[in-house]
DNA sequence: ATTACTAGTTTACGAGTAA
DNA sequence: TTTACTCGTAAACTAGTAA
C-alpha cells in the first residue's frame, strides 16, 4: 500500500499539511503561491516549495501548479494523516475514546454470511450504516486484556439494527460500533464495524466485523493473522 | 514575556511534546530514559536527549534526572502549546468553535471602571470567572468584518452575571464569554473575558475586556494598536 | 544502567537563478 | 509574477565516549 510513503515525512511537513487543512484543503481546493505559504509556516519560499513537493510525493495531497501559484486538495491519506494527530491530541486532553482491541483472524462458523444476507438486515446496514455489507464477517479472536477492554463497548453510542421476523423464526436486534481495523503490516480499513447481537449469548472473546469489502481480501489477511480493532464512539 | 522561548521550538519539539503528554507527563511526572524515549519518537538516544533539553531550556518542560533515567512533567507553558495544536486540529475537523475578532484599541468613556469596582458585579466575577477582575475594561474597535462574526456570539454557552439593585437604581445582567488577547508582537494574554450587556444597548463595533490584570500593561498596549481576540465557548 | 558531550557526516536551509 | 532548480552554508543527525 502507499502508507509506506506517507510514514516516510516528518513533523514539518505534518505542521504544513495542518496548515493547508486550516486554509481550507479539506473542504476543497485552495489556492495558494508558495510565497505566500512561506508567510504562513514561517519559512523561506524555496523551503514552502520543497515542504509542498514532498506532500505531493508522499501522497498526502493533489495540486496543479498554474500560472500564478498552485491549487491544493490534501487526499484522502492526508486526511488520515491528520485525523491520526486529532485523536492523538483528543487522548491528550479528553481521554481516549477510543478502544483498542487486539487479537487474532479465526474461520466464523459461516452463520455469518447466512444472518448479514437477509434482506431484514441487509436494509438496515445499508439505510444506518451507510454501505451494503459484504456477505461475511471477519471472526477476531481477542485476548484478555481486550476481552476485559471490550466492556467498555457498553458505554459508546451504538448503530442499533432492530429485530424482526419472517414466518418461520424471529431475528434478534444487534448494535453496530464504527471501527477501524489494522493489519499486521500497518495498513488501516477504515469503514468497518463491530457487530454484537443485543439480546443472543455470544463468545467473549470473539469479535465480529462487518465492512463494505471481504476484509480478508482487503488487508490480505489470513487465519492467525494479528490484527488490531480500533472501535471509535 | 517567556512567549518568546516558546516560539523557539519546531515541530520536531512539539511532536515529542506530545508524545510526552501522551506519556502521562500532563497529569503527573512521569519516569523515562532516552533509550526509551527514542524508541518512541524513532531516533537515535542523542537525538532524544537533546529533544528533552530543548523543550527543557524551552520551559515546556521540567525533568529531574535521576541514575537511571529522569522524571519528566510537562509545565503550563508546555500544555498550552499542546492545546493551541488541539485547537488547530479541532477547527480543521469539527468547524470553527473561536470567534476571531480584530480591532484596535480605543479610550473607553471611563464607565466600565465605575460598574466593574460595584461590589453587586465583583463579587460575580470572583464566584463564576475565578478572579477578581482589574477595575476597568480594555476598548477595542473592530472592524466591520468582525462585527458580523461578533453575532455568533450568541450561540455560545456565555457566562451569566446577573443583575442586581440599590437604594437608588439597578443594574443590569451581562455575559461573559472566555477570550485569548493577542497583541501586534504575538503575546497572548489567556485568562480574559469579553464582557457584554445583556439588555443594555451597547456599540455594534465595540468590545469590552476585562481580566486580573490591567490588559494595557500586561500587553503593552496603546490607543490605536491592533489586537486580535479569540473567544472561545 | 543512565545523560550528554565531542566529532564527523548527512541533511536541511536560504540565496540566487532559470524557465 | 510564478515553481523549482543548483549551490554554498548552517543546522541537525548519528556514532563514539566520558562522567
Amino acid at each position: 500500500m502507499s502508507e509506506t510513503a506517507t510514514l516516510a515525512v516528518g513533523a514539518d511537513e505534518v505542521m504544513a499539511l495542518k496548515r493547508l487543512a486550516l486554509d481550507g484543503g479539506l473542504t476543497g481546493e485552495v489556492k495558494l503561491s508558495c510565497s505566500a505559504f512561506a508567510d504562513e509556516i514561517g519559512t523561506s519560499t524555496q523551503t514552502a516549495s520543497r515542504r509542498l513537493q514532498r506532500l505531493d510525493s508522499a501522497g498526502l495531497i493533489a495540486r496543479e501548479t498554474v500560472s500564478d501559484g498552485q491549487w491544493i486538495e490534501l487526499t484522502d491519506d492526508g486526511e488520515h494523516v491528520l485525523r491520526r494527530e486529532y485523536e492523538d491530541y483528543r487522548t491528550v486532553f479528553e481521554g481516549p475514546r477510543t478502544i483498542e482491541l487486539s487479537g487474532t483472524i479465526t474461520r466464523g462458523m459461516g452463520e455469518g454470511q447466512h444472518y448479514i444476507s437477509l434482506s431484514g438486515y441487509m436494509e438496515q446496514f445499508r439505510e444506518k450504516l451507510g454501505y451494503e455489507p459484504f456477505p461475511g464477517t471477519l471472526n477476531v479472536t481477542m485476548g484478555d486484556e481486550s476481552v476485559r477492554r471490550r466492556a467498555a463497548l457498553r458505554g459508546f453510542d451504538a448503530v442499533h439494527i432492530e429485530g424482526w421476523r419472517d414466518e418461520d423464526r424471529t431475528y434478534g436486534p444487534a448494535s453496530c460500533y464504527p471501527a477501524v481495523i489494522e493489519g499486521t503490516d500497518g495498513d488501516r480499513y477504515d469503514e468497518s464495524h463491530v457487530i454484537v447481537p443485543d439480546r443472543t449469548h455470544y463468545d467473549e472473546d470473539r469479535l465480529e466485523l462487518i465492512a463494505p469489502d471481504r476484509l480478508r481480501d482487503a488487508l490480505d489477511l489470513e487465519d492467525g493473522d494479528r490484527v488490531t480493532v480500533y472501535v471509535t464512539e
